[in-house]
DNA sequence: ATTATTTAGTATAACGTATATACTAAATAT
DNA sequence: ATATTTAGTATATACGTTATACTAAATAAT
């Protein structure tokens, strides 16, 4: 049985309402009462009530008339994108990005922080300072910091509201993330997803998959893994491990893999297997070096990434019968093979598929480069802002 | 973007709170105005005004009252079963199944229908005959026939609303299976979808995953595939074709398959791959047989069943990266291989996927036999029943 | 220049649903 | 026989949407 949800009364009309307004401004500001009116359906009267009340609250701000038409000119109105702030997170073994953005999602300042230990207790520690600075410089804004979302290197049990890695940073494992983070930053919300979830709601807010329906975001680097991303919400599976597809098998009795099974995806296909391909270390070729090498036309090093991707091809075409999504999308450091790996995946699908299971794919690379995932860590706190400002501009309302 | 739904207004408020009062009913019928009001937090007076008109209309019933505590005795409402019926399809090759049940999914009749011809038309005509039969004996009930579940052997194309096969039944590619149902029913609701979609459907609703949040049902007979439902819904993709697994690569440059590609799970873990390791035919040797063997302990069959279900293992820890679910139904003719099979399964598993993934996890084979996947068309119905009978309850009522 | 028309937005009263309160009904416990 | 408890109903109230009538402010037509 699907959970019903709330009951209905008076305060879930206006909320609904509201929301509906709010989600309206959201994507076609700046815009006029009227326009909220024809695009919602609602009542004129029910859009005023509703975008005065965040008018006055400060959530929304009125900007000019501008007289196109005949008629009264409308009143514009828009988001006020400094009313509060979001901050994203990007865990990775060594080092740390934390970005924080306005009400848009646009950049206000990012900084790298070194991981010295793998201790999770030395990053709490560390983020905790940022963060307690962040509300002491942003605090006053009427909304404060809207959220902060956690990009970790590996998998957090929805269930058990633990980390759930397995072999790279075993240390993490079973440690309780969220409930850390609360008792030194308190009265904060924390959103916490593994990578390749976090890159999918990025390319779905930020990125070449805008408002895509069915997303499936791989991020390909020394590891590969997917997050899935289905009418308008994650799929998380049970646990949240749902897309660890790094470890699933395209070859039985295959190379030995890390994690003790063999015939892994990740060991055919990810940076590790390139540089196998290529017979050398990322001491003696580096990856841009390598990424130089395709755009010249190197033929050894096109032809080596010609052969992974027909390995990515292999494990997407897995991909393909397994979610048929809409649109695939590579991240990590592949993606900056651009087209020669796309290519390359491209015939290996159209071998393994018929054709018309194709017709509705696209497959591109993310361009959302450095900051992408920690972009994803802001687009997991900014799916909450309507329903966060609505929350605020409903409360302490006097009664009349 | 989240779709938003509908706008909120009176009619939104009543046909939700409806929506609350009539599935509580479904759920713990029979029970008084009194429990459910304090199961679903709604006031007494509204669930008295729901219930009264669903029982003016006559889709639910009041039997007697039933003093078991102080104070006086509740009066027990309940579904009334026989306002109505549904109607589900199973299609395969040679034959189709029509069943019918009350709205409580409670068998009424069913029959099974030679297919002589691969043409869809052919199909087409003959169920019309029968559905309009059904429709003369049972259209007088209050909502007369609640719907149709059909179950294709293949795929169903969400959004061209056409037939998506490929190898087999060739001929019903393409065929706009709902439009030309209609056309022949009119005024009948069809519900299309591919038999693991329907047997995940059928085994959340009757079978053994009562209420499970995330069941990747998997049908293995001659051929695989899977059916996924996540959080109250099926997980169809883009265009209705996810968890096709049957050719989904475990082995790439494997055995040569008749979709044209290499190693898929299918040439390896399907009732074709049993017979093959234990090189005999069906002619040979029954299915009936082989499952009567491994009861009796047949040392060559069990061994064959035991290597069949490393294959299968091996596919389902690609299921259970994949989609991380709760529960995996194994369903089809292999079912019926029970513990001998499963146990092989979880062999594989714990070999391939580190305990911590493995430990909310259950597996199982479905025990809802022959008419499973009918039932799983009538469950594909009763998902529609509280709304249609909302529906029909707010219907011609009166102006005051 | 004046008037008609068009579009934006507001004021007000009516509508309809949930809800609180007071009530009746019907049983058991004292 | 009375108090108590629980089920369910009757009635008045509260409140957000909504229809109607209105004001505001622009352009187009005369």
């Amino acid at each position: 049985m699907p959970s019903l949800g709330p009951i209905g009364n008076f305060d879930l009309v206006k909320k609904i309402n509201m929301e509906h307004a709010l989600s309206t401004i959201l994507q076609y500001r700046p815009l006029s009462r009227a326009k909220i009116a024809s695009l919602t359906g609602l009542n004129k009267m029910t859009v005023s009530s509703c975008v005065d009340l965040f008018v006055q609250k400060g959530f929304v701000v009125e900007l000019g008339t501008t007289g196109t038409s005949r008629g009264r000119p409308p009143t514009l109105v828009d988001l006020n994108e400094k009313a509060g702030i979001c901050v994203g997170v990007d865990i990775e073994i060594n080092h740390f990005t934390v970005l924080i953005t306005d009400l848009l999602g646009k950049r206000l300042d990012s900084k790298v922080f070194p991981l010295q230990s793998k201790d999770p207790f030395f990053f709490v520690e560390k983020i905790s300072i940022v963060l307690r600075d962040i509300v002491r410089d942003h605090g006053t804004r009427q909304l404060g910091i809207v959220g902060v979302g956690i990009v970790i290197p590996g998998y957090y049990n929805i269930r058990t509201d633990v980390v759930d890695f397995s072999a790279n940073l075993q240390e993490w494992n079973d440690f309780p993330l969220r409930a850390e983070l609360s008792k030194r930053v308190p009265d904060t919300a924390f959103y916490i997803n593994p990578a390749p979830y976090a890159g999918a709601m990025g390319e779905v807010h930020f990125g070449g998959a805008k408002s895509a329906h069915h997303l499936v975001y791989v991020t390909s680097s020394w590891g590969l893994s997917a997050g899935v991303y289905s009418k308008g919400e994650l799929f998380t599976g049970s646990t949240g491990t749902a897309g660890r597809l790094g470890h699933s098998t395209i070859h039985m009795n295959g190379k030995k893999c890390t994690c003790g099974s063999r015939g892994c995806w990740e060991m055919y296909a990810s940076i590790k297997a390139l540089y196998e391909l290529l017979d050398t270390t990322p001491q003696a070729l580096s990856f841009a070096e390598i990424v130089e090498g395709i755009k010249r036309g190197d033929s050894r090093m096109t032809s080596a990434v010609h052969e992974l991707g027909h390995y990515q091809g292999i494990g997407l075409a897995n991909v393909v019968n397994a979610y048929n999504p809409k649109v695939i999308c590579i991240g990590g450091l592949l993606a900056l093979l651009g087209p020669t790996l796309i290519n390359s995946i491209w015939n290996t699908l159209r071998e393994m598929i018929p054709e018309r299971f194709l017709l509705n794919l696209e497959i591109y690379c993310s361009d959302l480069g450095e900051l992408g995932i920690a972009h994803g860590g802001v687009s997991m706190v900014l799916r909450h802002l309507s329903g966060m400002i609505i929350e605020h501009s409903l409360l302490e309302q006097p009664k009349v």
